[in-house]
RNA sequence: GUGGAUGUAGCUCAGAUGGUUAGAGCGCCAGGUUGUGGCCCUGGAGGCCGGGGGUUCAAGUCCCCUCAUUCACCCCA
């Protein structure tokens, strides 16, 4: 049988349903307690768009991206991320000023899948533009903070760096180079790469060798101007005032080319390789890399299914009032349905059994799928206009009248 | 893109050296007498052994290819 494409998932398990909308209302309640509106930008964009943001070199635009040729010769691309079509979507629409953005959109990039890595993957992210203040990068780290804990993500940590802007990142690559250049025979062969293509990244390799190296390599802290020391200083500053635990790591880097100054990652141990669970950062040139007027920015993406993993199987829906109605014989089925309607116009969640099975195995299966409550109806109740009720927590049971259920229920005293 | 592991019932897995009707546990369905769950007992359904090709008298078992999953690398959310 046809299979669906690698790299992707169903989400049809009622539970895990429910584990994505509830976790997407927190994302959607943060924001909206913090002012961020929610942007919405095309599945596709101009191929052109990521190339000149992420950068050419970076593996994302080398050989991550589903690019295709539509039937007018345009080059498309699947959007691997959206910062750079929330920047080119602010640029297109004129706005001005500073403004507060979030996303819950998919994301696409041709990869090997493995355990939190898919080729369709969905982000939570926010975005602020149009300043440049260390303000805004705090107020930013602190709404992925304020998600992670709100999603019940313990024990978080941020880890953070600068690698300074146009001013001083020339210096500080000049200098990576010079300290690499006579380790050069002892770097792994990406490394070597690296060296003359984006000497940054040398820092975040993870071979032997190339590790050992990184204690004496030169720090971008020591190589910042004094704009970027300034502003760094500021955002560790103002984290401190806001109780946002973090720590500085001089090592941090990122692998997209729009990243100026600010850097930061959330990691969780659950995700073994792919332990980021949040990654982001200021990029305060991207929008002149894409032809637009200046526009500082600051923005996170987080990954929904790590933290869906992180998050572990926990339970944390409260069980509300569910009520399966029992039938004692297939002629009661259409007055039930009735029945469950009514109950349901006035705010119960019912289900029928919409099956032939006998009384018992109805009651069964309500307790297996966890119902808090089974209604039985049969020719007695229909007659006097009542619903027997088994609480099957309590294992109590009593009668009704239809009229008073809803009240009964919804106010929720599980004996009856 | 590179390297390793895996793929047998809905799920977790057994099926030594190839040999007759492919098994278990859990789950599912039905019963254990009158309109009632969780425990227990009995019975039942359910498997092109991921797919294709090959070797062989004979393949779930061996070989090749392919698809998928998984772990690591690369990189990232």
């Amino acid at each position: 049988m046809l299979q669906r494409p690698r790299g992707t998932a169903d989400v049809l398990d009622p539970k895990e349903a429910e584990r994505w909308q509830w976790l997407e209302s927190t994302a959607r309640r943060v924001c909206a307690r913090a002012g961020f509106s929610e942007v919405r930008t095309p599945t596709f964009e101009a191929t052109e768009l990521f190339a000149r943001t992420s950068g050419e070199s970076s593996d994302v635009v080398q050989k991550e991206m589903y690019t295709f040729q539509d039937q007018g010769g345009r080059a498309l691309t699947l959007r691997p991320e959206s910062t750079a079509s929330v920047v080119r979507a602010y640029q297109e629409a004129k706005l001005s000023g500073v403004h507060k953005f979030y996303y819950l959109q998919a994301h696409f990039r041709y990869e090997r899948p493995q355990k939190g890595r898919l080729r369709e993957h969905h982000q939570f992210g926010c975005e602020i533009l149009g300043t440049d203040a260390p303000l805004a990068d705090a107020e930013l780290i602190g709404a992925a903070w304020t998600f992670l804990s709100e999603a019940g993500l313990g024990d978080l940590m941020v880890s953070l760096n600068s690698i300074g802007d146009p001013n001083c990142r020339p210096a500080y690559r000049q200098a990576l180079q010079a300290y690499y250049r006579p380790h050069q025979a002892e770097l792994c062969t990406d490394c070597q790469r690296r060296l003359e293509d984006n000497p940054l990244r040398l820092l975040d390799c993870k071979q032997d060798g190339c590790q050992a190296l990184k204690t004496g390599a030169p720090k971008s802290r020591q190589y910042l101007c004094s704009a970027c020391q300034e502003h760094f200083r500021e955002v560790l500053r103002l984290l401190d005032q806001v109780g946002i635990r973090h720590q500085f790591d001089d090592l941090l880097v990122r692998g997209l080319d729009y990243y100026t100054r600010t850097v930061f990652a959330i990691s969780h141990a659950a995700l073994g390789a792919q332990s980021d669970v949040c990654g982001g950062g200021r990029y305060d040139q991207l929008s002149e890399a894409i032809g637009g007027e200046p526009l500082p920015g600051v923005g996170f993406g987080l990954g929904l299914e790590r933290l869906l993993i992180s998050l572990g199987e926990s339970d944390r829906v409260a069980q509300p009032v569910r009520l399966y109605l029992a039938v004692t014989s297939e002629q009661m089925q259409g007055p039930a349905l009735a029945l469950a309607m009514e109950l349901r116009r006035s705010g119960l969640t019912v289900e029928v059994e919409l099956a032939r099975r006998s009384l018992k195995a109805q009651f069964r299966r309500a307790d297996k799928e966890g119902f808090s409550h089974v209604g039985v109806f049969g020719p007695d109740e229909m007659a006097s206009g009542a619903l027997t009720v088994r609480d099957l927590l309590a294992g109590k049971e009593s009668r009704h009248p239809t009229t008073e259920l809803a009240n009964i229920l919804r106010t929720g005293a599980p004996a009856l």
